[in-house]
RNA sequence: UGGGAUAUCGCCAAGCGGUAAGGCACCGGGUUUUGAUCUCGGCAUUCAGAGGUUCAAAUCCUCUUAUCCCAGCCA
């Protein structure tokens, strides 16, 4: 069988090639496994690219969506609906229903009582702390529990009785027989399954025992048919335990268990609890501020959906630890953004322009392109009048050579409309200056000045009398420090400057758009509305990213 | 001090015995009514270190070093 394969090369893929090629296995089947407890996040969607990429890529492949949820007091139903949305927003279909590890409870408990019946898992009655203490430490080996050698019968009694209720949250416990001097600890007889009268989010108070990750994942997986069960590195010591209970079950599939390296992000933090404690504290307005490394939060904030594929597919499939540099991800944005987001006009910080030489009434309809290169975007229609704003910041009473802006006495390009020079400036008792009267020049409309003068620079506007007002957030990095993680109190290394909101204005053709459609506001970066806060009676613009700047000053 | 893994440019990452891809970042030139975009050029005689095998090694073999993960009835 041949694979067209048109996704990046990965020692995962090359392995699921091999796979194909020897006859091991006809189509590929992977899954994605997320536990309902908290909200995905960009090193979600490096796993949702890997596991969807390849059911994309390879014939006949498929990918399911299985919610892993084996824990019913950290998990909700709330999350089940916002990770479905936030993988279907990414771009991927999952194949046929969606799939969750307590589907399987019934069938999970069937082959947890093969495994007593085979004097290979039995029912323990240590309590947490003596668990602990049998299993050993790293160095030295554990020793085993004294109910490792009930007899069959009784385990398959008491595990009956556990599953009726007769037992308290943390009397009993089934552990799989395996070996207690083991080297790897993951294989010193791990809990399999554990009481907890709590009700579950899918299967309601059916159960008052559930089972542990390690026994749940491989069967799961192994009822699914999954060919390839891929998971980060933390895995690594899991995988002989996986391979142990699919070996000792009647099952015939048995998946192979692939670890990959997890995600870090500089400046980031990609850990559900923290993330879920940002939220809790109120440090953040939810799981979707956009200051968020969340799917929800980056889509708030304008990444468009490709572009967090384009940055999974550049930063590889690995098995080494790696922290990328968030300038790579804000590339992957700008290149997506700069062919996609028309273009258009927004004054953050405004300040007044007089052009006293045009006629005060007057207001003329300019033609601007909504992209500079690409004329299928069409153009809209710029106001133009006496009576403009321009940004503070483009705008020096003097100035060196290396200042391309609008300088007293000196000229500027308004963007899409004319030449201006600044003439004089109007101060308040403070200093502040409230308005700049300029002379424009008539003959600079879609030309340069007829008598060759050279006018460098070029600046944003927007007419004042026909604008929007605005509000923007700018948003900056949310942690002050490259590795957030290893710092124990988060508080301190906060960026207390991580949102910054300014009042503006826009062109007034922005005065009906739609929510989370992307923009470019020219010489400042893309921007879109906000999908919580932005109404048409208050326009709020999140910046999703500032355009390039190779200016030095 | 047990077990499991990983080491190629500032950050990612190809490479799988035949003489170091690519992306991001950075540095320069050009174009430009966005200091954007686009474009041209530069950017590892060297692959954690030391030995060894070979005509030939980042790739094979030794040893050393560094880093990460594992002692939840979490996933």
């Amino acid at each position: 069988m041949t694979q067209v394969e048109t996704g990046p090369s990965n020692f995962i893929r090359n392995i699921i090639d091999n796979d194909l090629q020897t006859g091991k296995h006809q189509t590929i089947q992977t899954r994605f496994p997320p536990e309902p407890n908290g909200y995905l996040h960009i090193g979600h969607a490096k796993s949702i690219c890997l596991n969807f990429g390849i059911a994309e890529d390879y014939p006949n492949a498929l990918c399911n969506l299985r919610f892993d949820d084996t824990n019913p007091v950290k998990e909700d139903a709330n999350y089940v609906a916002a990770i479905e949305a936030d993988v279907r927003w990414l771009g991927f279909q999952w194949a046929g229903d969606i799939h969750y590890s307590s589907d399987y409870f019934e069938q999970l408990y069937a082959y947890a009582i093969e495994l007593i019946e085979q004097d290979k898992a039995y029912v323990c009655e240590l309590n947490a702390e003596q668990t602990r203490e049998y299993r050993g430490t790293l160095t030295s080996p554990g020793k085993d529990s004294p109910f490792r050698n009930r007899p069959i019968q009784e385990s398959l009694d008491l595990f009956t009785r556990m599953r009726a209720g007769e037992f308290a949250e943390g009397s009993m416990m089934l552990r799989a027989k395996i070996d207690m001097a083991s080297a790897n600890m993951k294989m010193r007889d791990p809990v399999i399954y554990r009481i907890r009268f709590a009700h579950h989010h899918q299967t309601g108070d059916k159960w008052c025992i559930y089972p542990m990750y390690d026994f749940t994942h491989c069967i799961s997986d192994a009822l699914e048919g999954i060919t390839h069960s891929l998971c980060t590195l933390e895995f690594e010591d899991h995988r002989p335990l996986y391979d142990w209970v699919l070996a000792n079950i009647s099952v015939a599939c048995k998946p192979r268990q692939i670890e990959f390296s997890r995600l870090n992000l500089q400046y980031t933090l990609t850990s559900k609890r923290k993330l879920n404690a940002l939220v809790n504290d109120n440090l953040v307005s939810g799981w979707n501020d956009p200051r968020m490394p969340t799917i929800s939060g980056m889509r708030r904030r304008g990444y468009p959906a490709a572009a967090i594929r384009e940055f999974c597919k550049r930063i590889g499939v690995t098995k080494q630890e790696n922290t990328v540099e968030l300038a790579s991800l804000e590339a992957c944005v700008r290149e997506n953004l700069e062919s996609n987001a028309p273009r258009a006009m927004a004054v953050i910080d405004p300040v007044k322009v007089i052009i006293t030489n045009y006629e005060n009434a007057k207001t003329e309809q300019l033609i601007a392109p909504a992209h500079p290169k690409d004329e299928s975007m069409g153009t809209r229609s710029v106001p133009f009048s006496a009576e403009l704003f321009i940004d503070r910041a483009d705008f020096r009473e003097e100035a060196n050579k290396k200042y391309k802006r609008l300088v007293l006495g000196k000229e500027v390009r308004l963007r899409n409309a004319y030449v201006i020079k600044a003439e004089t400036v109007i101060k308040d008792e403070a200093g502040t200056i409230t308005e700049i009267h300029c002379s424009y020049d008539p003959e600079t409309l879609g030309k340069n000045p007829s008598d060759g003068r050279k006018v460098k620079g070029v600046i944003h506007w927007v007419d004042a009398k026909t604008n929007k007002p605005a509000e923007f957030r700018i948003y900056e990095r949310l942690f002050l420090v490259e590795n957030p993680a290893a710092v124990e109190n988060i508080h301190e290394v906060l960026n207390s400057d991580s949102l910054i909101v300014k009042q503006g204005v826009v062109e007034i053709s922005l005065a009906d758009n739609q929510v989370e459609k992307a923009y470019q506001f020219e010489r400042e970066g893309y921007f879109c509305a906000d999908s919580k806060d932005s109404t048409a009676q208050h326009l709020v613009f999140n910046r999703t990213v500032a355009l390039r700047d190779s200016w030095g000053e």
